[in-house]
DNA sequence: CTGAAAGCGCTTACAG
DNA sequence: CTGAAAGCGCTTACAG
């Protein structure tokens, strides 16, 4: 059976005042009352109720992760990063995916979870800023939502998208690949960052004073693996001639990787590859991968530290966006 | 501002206990009562706080997941296996993980969550059943932890490990591979999975009539795909001979696929690899990774369910041992 | 330094 | 079909 703090408080002969107390590190307690109370909790085996506790201060200690997909090796990481970083605020943190299902996001950004969680983390696929619940302390991860002055409660932290694929294409250009194609291109709205990941590799081609092609743009719906290799067999099917690739993300290049080894071409002797996120899975693929990785520990890290600033309310400055660091790493694809 | 029962009742004019009727769907409401409430409800934006649901309840509607590692492609692909098993039943997950720390799975397994989850599922690395809090309901994953009768109030769904590292290992063996290595091999107490899928590869080779040689055994203290390049090499400079690695899971086949590329040898031509797991990844490494698979949506289904019978208390069925199925794919590597 | 009491927002017998 | 009231287990002014 489970205790209350009234139990232990009959226990020990106090009031449940003087267990809260206790319980709470409160400072000012006679040792010896103090010890009575602990004898009395080890005792029953005391445990706070949490429901109860949340109910009474207005906080639960979760703050919701949703991403787009778990199983993502990006994402996974970047979950892993994200519970560590929130273990040192005392936080467990409540994960969901979204499927980048707008259904779901949306589901997600009205606070579905109400009450039940102090803060948000989000990384969202289709949804705007103007979406937001903003009663829930929100950090939005991923690009800036475009919606103008739509920013609403929540800050923001990314990656500069836009010069990290700039530079990863013009590391393909530097080493005189002429024919690079882009791998993920969307055109749908929820895009993102397959826009700003384009226009990074447009400037580059520029840069570089190589012609912008638009039969090197491979378009991928869903950045998975399967998603990469039909993309490059697409662009081999159609006759396409090029040098270089550069992937909107690993999992697309490392798709890319085994559709061009199925294709008899070498990688990078026949086609230098470049990815963008810097998951595990790139140092140990054949070829090891070269791709533009931003410090997603500091990402994590960065999220957790505005959301709780948002949420102990120590801070009301307005809503702020964070870039973090990238760094291009050479591997043996590109 | 955030509004309660009461002021949806006073708004709708009528008692809390009818707006409460109305929330949670009672059907014997006058149709027009229902829609002043509803009217009101939407009026003020209205959103039950669940914590103060749970604590009049007692339960919560989250359940937690422990794994050891989130970033682990098999654990992920779990995880959101467990979470889209959840959803069907209305819970939310919380997700942990323990990095395989013993003293973050007695953490989990204290419910130190407390009163915060319903119920938890837990694959532990470390903890034997007898260190299971034993209050909440729990359903552990992975290997039976090997204390007899120990099982105390956990339900179990666990791969046959055993049968599975067998059929794998029999392929190499049926296909002409004498000196077949093992890799992942672990003599710490947390390896359970280690020492089963061991005593699997052990047999196999007995039922081919091949010698278990000691030198064959590469251990791994991680499953990581670091961990599997450096168990290949460390066989090499030793100089090892053999023609096979059975690899206990697919990073470590992952990362043994690297090391023997980077020692020239040819898979499978040289070395035939096969895994385990059936992680996405070696459906396009290079080569394709032949792996016993577990059916792990059925096992994250199982896991939940069972769950959710201790949780309802529909059933008062003793602890129960579930065996999901699992099959041998052949791909390019073996 | 400690106690008695109110109240967080729900649900649930108990009446009617 | 609906209402008034108690109580889930905490924390927090308010007293002393």
């Amino acid at each position: 059976m489970r205790h209350s703090l009234k139990h232990v408080a009959e226990r020990a002969g106090v009031s449940v005042k003087t267990v809260s107390n206790v319980v709470n590190g409160y400072p000012h307690i006679r040792p010896e009352t103090r010890a009575r109370v602990e004898a009395a909790i080890a005792a029953l085996d005391y445990r706070p109720n949490l429901s109860a506790r949340n109910l009474r201060q207005g906080r639960t200690g979760i703050i919701a992760l949703a991403v787009p997909e778990l199983d993502n090796p990006y994402f996974a990481e970047l979950t892993r990063h994200i519970v560590t970083a929130a273990a040192t605020h005392g936080w467990t943190v409540l994960v969901d995916h979204t499927d980048g299902d707008p259904a779901r996001e949306r589901e997600v950004a009205a606070g579905i979870r109400d009450h039940l969680v102090d803060g948000l983390i989000f990384s969202p696929l289709a949804l705007t800023g103007a979406e937001l619940d903003g009663t829930t302390p929100t950090v939005l991860l991923g690009e800036r939502v475009d919606v103008v002055d739509g920013l609403g409660p929540a800050d923001h932290v990314a990656v500069d998208n836009v010069a990290a694929a700039r530079e990863a294409t013009a590391h393909l250009a530097g080493a005189g690949r002429r024919r690079i194609a882009a791998l993920g291109v969307q055109h749908t709205a929820e895009g993102v960052s397959a826009r700003l990941r384009l226009a990074g590799y447009q400037a580059a081609l520029a840069a570089a004073g190589l012609p912008a092609d638009p039969q090197l743009l491979a378009p991928a719906e869903r950045w998975h693996r399967a998603d990469g290799a039909a993309g490059i067999r697409a662009l081999l099917d159609a006759g396409v001639a090029f040098d270089a690739v550069f992937a909107f993300n690993d999992t697309l290049a490392l798709g890319a990787l085994r559709a061009l080894h199925d294709a008899g071409l070498r990688v990078p002797a026949d086609v230098a590859v470049a990815g963008f996120d810097g998951i595990d899975d790139g140092r140990f693929s054949i070829p090891t991968l070269t791709t533009v990785e931003p410090d997603i520990e500091r990402l994590a890290r960065l999220a957790v530290d505005l959301l709780a600033e948002r949420i102990t309310g120590s801070s009301q400055r307005p809503p702020q966006e964070c870039l973090v660091p990238h760094r291009l790493t050479v591997r043996e694809s590109a």
